[in-house]
DNA sequence: TGGTAATCGAGACGGTACGTCTGGTCTTCGA
DNA sequence: TCGAAGACCAGACGTACCGTCTCGATTACCA
């Protein structure tokens, strides 16, 4: 994306990313350095200067190139009643994993602006795509502007995990996660059979 | 707050905060510096570091102690059928300065700790918990657990509005804002009723 | 000489050697880089580093192999009185290019030995020879030690103009030049006289 | 001279120029770096970027402000027949010392225009003075244009002791460097006598 | 009212990291 | 097959700030 070739060192591309990621997990985006990162994947600096603009761009493709990565990630769609998927994002979110990702993502995010853009496309929209898509499906509402209702229930429920975790020490747990997914299918029913 | 004396300098405390103001308004928070602020107040470095721990506890301290700054504040609570307040918030989210300052905000947040606890206690639980009461009154429920359910509510049309802000270009619009105030009032009637 | 073969790029070896004399020229020794000397000659840089082990020694041939360069070089002995020739020495050391090439020996000499050493034997020493012949032509001596004598006039001479050379803004002008050839003659005559 | 206020620091400046000069006489000007000088001196590479505009002005300063070093410094005026001087001249100019520093000399006074100017004045030109003078006591001459002679004469001496260091392996040895003491002083009273 | 302490601005200090540049080696790919 | 092109690791460059530490000069209080 920020290059069409690709490094081809020694430990390469997805040495540097992986590299990235263990200290963003182990220490936090703030102490992450560049120097750090290439000291890590035995790289030298400007290699890292060559594939990115910056520790935010770099940061972001850690995160959002490799699927496997990270764990238990808040990237699958909901299914069923979605009780299992709220409660399966509540833990990611009060997880040291989790809270560091999202932190690192959000705080790139700030940064820069193409960062900004980037991470929404390849993580935040097709996250709240699946979630849109399993409304339409769990709620069926025909009316026109339904499409933006569900959009905006989306942001309600993902916005209320990430904005908790965010501003709290104590994240949402299972049960207010769960909370939250019913008061959004609660609004919408009530909203379709208007 | 962190020291009962105050600068007796020309500009003073409020002038080394209204400094910090402004410079995270133009700049952003990432370009903001020690230096730069001490500079811009006519302050010696050490004055900041004798009152204020870190630059995110200066931040923190120059959007969370003056009421009158910034101008069109997220901070009131809503008022009668709450649309007005929604899109109140819609646009201050949509502003430079709101955009500004709650992502200076957040950024100071993640930093440290103990700068979250107190951006917290001084400026997001206030306006949660207004945001609460007028729910409770707007909604009666007298339902076991209707607090814990409101607390939800209030995280679900806070936290969109402020997902909406850190991961997209364009914040939500007025009517999208309405769009997550409605939803959130139907689940709460639907629950209240059930 | 560092290698029997030759390169067989669009420019050629004399290519390469053309563009270090040119830069050195142009900027100077220490401006000079390896990959300016590649670019400029529109070369790889592994090219340059088949061919000499480092810039020193490049800077070496640049100005040792082709004798058609620097145009008004320091390279043929004096004749008759000798008067011409020193003038002419002198205002080769007080040119841009006398200067810049003098320079950029000098440095390549300090930095690496064995180019100090390849400097001497095709540069220094033959200059040296043509002077000391020339010596031992002008004031006749056969005395046992003359040759260890001619050889410190040799120094004398070529050291003062060099030495000036190094260590003033104004290198020795003609007349200052003229002046040190009598005074090394009328030494050399009073010790052949003895 | 860069700057009429001196560093205060732990180890000060001298300190600093100490580190240089161990520095510059282990290893070579050539293969010092600013860091490396930080570092031995336990100092901020700022610190020096604060007091010297480059490495050269840093050297210069190093071997010219202290007038105890380097331990057996050419910086004498020659006494009586000058044999002394000039062999201890021929014994400095031969020793790793001697050679490490006025090679660095030489190199910082090739980079940069003022800190030639600045060598020049305190440390080549005193001593040129020094032996002019001795010339002038020796040598007694009071026709018009001694001085000129002079001047030519003490190039002469020092230049070539010099230019046999910078440019070969084996230096003037304390027999070379007589003869050459010899060959001046009989021109300057052929010259004198005329 | 004059003397003494506290506090100020200023900015030097030892450091860390920045983003860039170059050195010298190694790999790719087109002619 | 060989060389231009340029990526690679390494590490120094000169700069920006960090948070700490002197400096005088300027208060402000007490004698």
């Amino acid at each position: 994306m920020h290059n069409v070739k690709r490094p081809r060192g020694a430990r390469g591309r997805e040495g540097i990313l992986s590299s990235a990621r263990s200290l963003v997990i182990e220490s936090g985006y703030e102490a992450l350095t560049v120097e750090g990162i290439a000291a890590a994947a035995g790289v030298g600096k400007q290699t890292l200067y060559r594939w990115w603009p910056s520790k935010g761009a770099l940061v972001a493709d850690a995160f959002l190139d490799d699927p496997a990565i990270p764990p238990s990630f808040a990237s699958t769609a909901p299914t069923g009643d979605g009780v299992a998927w709220v409660r399966a994002q509540a833990d990611y979110f009060s997880s040291a994993v989790g809270t560091s990702v999202t932190r690192a993502l959000t705080s790139a995010t700030a940064e820069d602006e193409s960062v900004a853009i980037r991470v929404h496309e390849r993580f935040t929209a097709p996250i709240l795509a699946g979630i849109i898509d399993w409304l339409a499906i769990t709620v069926p509402d025909a009316a026109a502007g339904a499409t933006e209702r569900q959009r905006a229930a989306a942001d309600m429920l993902l916005g209320a995990l990430v904005f908790r975790m965010l501003t709290r020490s104590e994240p949402l747990s299972g049960d207010g996660a769960e909370e939250v997914l019913h008061l959004v299918l609660a609004g919408l029913r009530t909203a379709a059979a208007r």
